[in-house]
DNA sequence: CCGTCGTACGGTAGCGCTAACATCGGTTGA
DNA sequence: TCAACCGATGTTAGCGCTACCGTACGACGG
């Protein structure tokens, strides 16, 4: 006992592949190779190393995988609006992922006013690898070019029109806009007002190319004074589900191009003494937190956001990890499905021959309705 | 050449505390020492490695502190609603703390009705060492109980009545409801309804408590009628605010326990053509996002969630790391300032002389509601 | 002048894992 | 028959940092 191994530092943290190794009669190389699934391990091995993981209680540190394995990737998270509605949606899905594949998540206020040389040497002093942009700085141009400039890989999210330089993961908002507007029209509205989104984001075009299609395919005329302007904000809501209402022809549903907006359209048919579906059907976008909680539901379109910052963050982290290979990764382009969920907010409109509407357009709508069943022929998965 | 050093395994990554050592002319561990702001380094060394670290834009490496320091630490956070307001910001709140420390988040979802016991093992599972408990799973005692049976710490966020065995951060939420009704009362109002949370969430009562207390103070008698037991959700209260207006004596303002609430109390006096604030004022609890989302916007009380979050995050990792220490850290009871936030929702009655109210009330409360001055008196930091 | 501190810093050996080889039995093809 | 080869596993040497100890050196008291 004069000079023994001195440093066994450890203060009883849980098992380690040496353990498991042990236990398992392997070598800690091979449960290694087991938990990361390579395929050059044969069934029998695995499976006694997963029943020694599994009796030991194992956990993989963290830690000492992406030090050993060199895969350190820092992912900044670029937010406009702390309180939006989708953060936190979108915040479950990327830390979702951002733990499994062991990428450090940096979630950063940015203004939409903010220079973006500034914001590029903030995140270069933060050591990020690659940028998540949900909206509305998916659609910032110069920030985008920016990032692009520094060799920054980034992914938007939610934009309308995706930068060739840049990951997108989107919905087809047109396609969304469409399946709504066609809803309505299955409901037995004709004349059916539009509250158009923010000029800024690419995807309130998009959304208003996919209501007038709708009203052209179903030979419904378009009018041009039930489609008012909005940005997005409640209070533009008002103003204009104010005006449509005040019509001498007034529309029997509005179609709003987010649940913010559409919310204010209820608010505003029961300030005119309307009840909303019967007298006023109301259709928003987003599926927000506002549009289930107030009272009547909001019909809605939903949008897969969580699964999208979670495959935003997958692809940014290989293509972060690959980034030294060659050829380099091309960017993705994704499209996710959505859903057109039915609320009590839109229902067959009040005037037309009663029978029609209690035979067909209530039943269709309830089973249709009932299951959400996601408008499969319109959205494409890739 | 015959058998050089063969394993450079780095794929150039960013500068490491062995450049900085040899840039500064100190050893790895001085550069250490300094980053840790341990106090037994001389200031001019400390400016050297200073001075390197800045010039090289050296960043540590997190997992490598983790590893060798020993400090790995996970926290879960339990939630029981994904789309609550208040997740985004209270994640805010948790992630920068986080990373700040070193810890792992998890976030995981728990039904308030799923079994403790299938919980807890899930739990350790994920070797998580401590539990992050915002509402309400707070206030679930058989949650509490189990997590504590098992000895992991955990802080409980903005519960109205903290365990003795848990850490707990909260806002005085009787002094708060009592700033609030205080508010209203010198806004003119006497006959004030007031619409209460659920029943099971302790804040419920200690809102009721300040109501109750405010009115007795100020010599308004205390009318039953004008109290109603809502459940925090915009349905309850439509429900309950519907009954306030339909009273032949209806109050001339709503002090609603949360914000949706305060929210579907708006929508009914709009339903009822009155005018809020002139008609009715309304007051709600929390400054969740639909507060300032609706017009008129609504006058509140904001919880600093992101800051408790913090907080609590960091008490959590302080907790875990000195775990082997003696004696055990007390547990802590963290009291942090709210705020009254004044907005359009609120203001005088329309009744009383007009005088008074003009000279009187409309310029103390903007001077007082401008600056969102905190209640200072009635709120207790320690 | 020698031992005993105390302070500022350096050296070494890991933390737990995995990349990059090394090895080893078993095939194959000429 | 033997080199070349292949697939399954073991060995070694780090990844970047810090805990633990050691050392050098000045300040003491006796």
């Amino acid at each position: 006992m004069t000079k023994q191994t001195r440093k066994p530092r450890s203060g009883k943290r849980g098992p380690t592949v040496a353990d498991v190794a042990r236990s398992a009669g392997v070598s800690p190389m091979t449960v290694s190779r087991v938990i990361n699934g390579e395929p050059s391990v044969l069934p029998a091995t695995c499976e006694k190393v997963a029943a020694a993981i599994q009796a030991l209680g194992y956990v993989p540190n963290p830690a000492a995988r992406s030090l050993a394995g060199g895969h350190q990737c820092r992912i900044a998270l670029l937010h406009a609006n702390p309180s939006a509605a989708y953060l936190s949606e979108f915040l479950m899905g990327s830390l979702a992922q951002a733990s499994l594949t062991d990428v450090q998540l940096i979630v950063e206020h940015c203004d939409l006013d903010a220079s973006p040389t500034e914001l590029v040497s903030k995140l270069a002093a933060h050591r990020v690898d690659a940028v998540l942009l949900p909206p509305p700085l998916c659609d910032d141009t110069a920030l985008l070019l920016a990032l692009h400039k520094v060799g920054l890989p980034m992914a938007q999210i939610a934009t309308g029109q995706p930068a060739d330089f840049t990951h997108a993961l989107t919905i087809d908002d047109e396609a969304a806009a469409y399946a709504m507007t066609q809803h309505l029209i299955a409901l037995g509205h004709r004349r059916i007002g539009f509250v158009q989104g923010a000029c800024n984001q690419t995807a309130s075009a998009l959304r208003r190319a996919g209501y007038t299609r709708a009203l052209a395919e179903a030979g419904v005329a378009f009018a041009d004074e039930v489609v008012m302007q909005g940005d997005f904000t409640y209070r533009s809501g008002l103003i204009c589900a104010e005006t449509l209402l005040a019509l001498p022809d007034r529309p029997t549903a509005i179609f709003a191009s987010n649940d913010d907006m559409a919310a204010a359209a209820v608010a505003v048919a029961h300030r005119h003494g309307l009840d909303v579906p019967h007298d006023l059907s109301v259709a928003g976008f987003d599926n927000s937190a506002m549009s289930s909680t107030i009272w009547p539901e909001i019909t809605t379109i939903d949008q897969p956001v969580a699964e999208m910052a979670r495959q935003a963050t997958a692809i940014l982290a290989e293509t972060v990890r690959s980034r030294t290979s060659l050829p380099p990764k091309p960017v993705q382009h994704v499209r996710l499905q959505f859903q057109l969920l039915c609320r009590p907010s839109a229902g067959p409109p009040a005037q037309p021959k009663p029978a029609k509407r209690v035979v067909v357009a209530e039943p269709e709508t309830s089973a249709q309705c009932e299951k959400a069943d996601p408008y499969g022929d319109n959205c494409v998965v890739q």
